[in-house]
DNA sequence: TTGACATATGTGTTATTTACATATATGTTA
DNA sequence: TAACATATATGTAAATAACACATATGTCAA
């Protein structure tokens, strides 16, 4: 159960740039996972591009295997606060399913 | 976004018998949607059914369509404490999150 | 200098879930 | 009688998630 991937990364990348493994450990830290997909992240990653949430950039010259370095667009900084809202609202509703489930009858 | 179905129905049935039809309605009231997909609940039932979650018996006898009415077995009530607390600890993840994204940099 | 492991980015494939459409039968009401 | 609500269900396509594998570089210890 983890659809909470897109507004974690979303939040990292608001923070600062980073690239791929870096946002994996992040998200995982941050939803208190030990690691998650990357093969599923890669892709994601490469369908919010499309999407124009994010840009990437290759770091070129620099030694090591070379690195995808996203940062968030002004249309990802408005997918975000979307994103906040609808988890306030999730958390409302996990918030009443809760305290049904407290005063058992 | 709707992976609360299975609480909310099992919260449902934890208040009373009720059959499917019905249950789609509490459950969207529950979570504030305005219906839910009946072709996957029953489905769910089913499912939930063969899993020893809930049991179901056909009213006969009554008037009108015939309705299959479910209740809740032990496991069914153990598996719903089980949610209790994957929705607690999903409910602190989304705190986590709103909080960061509350204290922009 | 080789072997193991971490970093880093990806593809392929399967399984599961969700969404949308359709079918059937009965009851109610304009 | 036509439209709509109740009630249960199947069929199927689309989207997600899970799991496995491939490739390349860097580091560190035996």
């Amino acid at each position: 159960m983890t659809p909470l991937i897109e507004p974690a990364l979303l939040l990292a990348l608001r923070d600062g740039t980073a690239h791929g493994y870096d946002l994996a450990d992040q998200i995982a830290d941050h939803l208190g996972l030990k690691r998650i997909d990357h093969g599923n992240l890669y892709r994601g990653l490469r369908r919010l591009e499309d999407e124009g949430i994010v840009v990437s950039q290759w770091n070129d010259g620099e030694p090591g295997r070379s690195k995808r370095t996203y940062a968030l667009t002004g249309a990802g900084e408005e997918l975000l606060d979307v994103w906040a809202q609808t988890l306030q609202f999730t958390k409302e509703r996990l918030s009443t399913l809760l305290d049904s489930y407290e005063r058992k009858p």
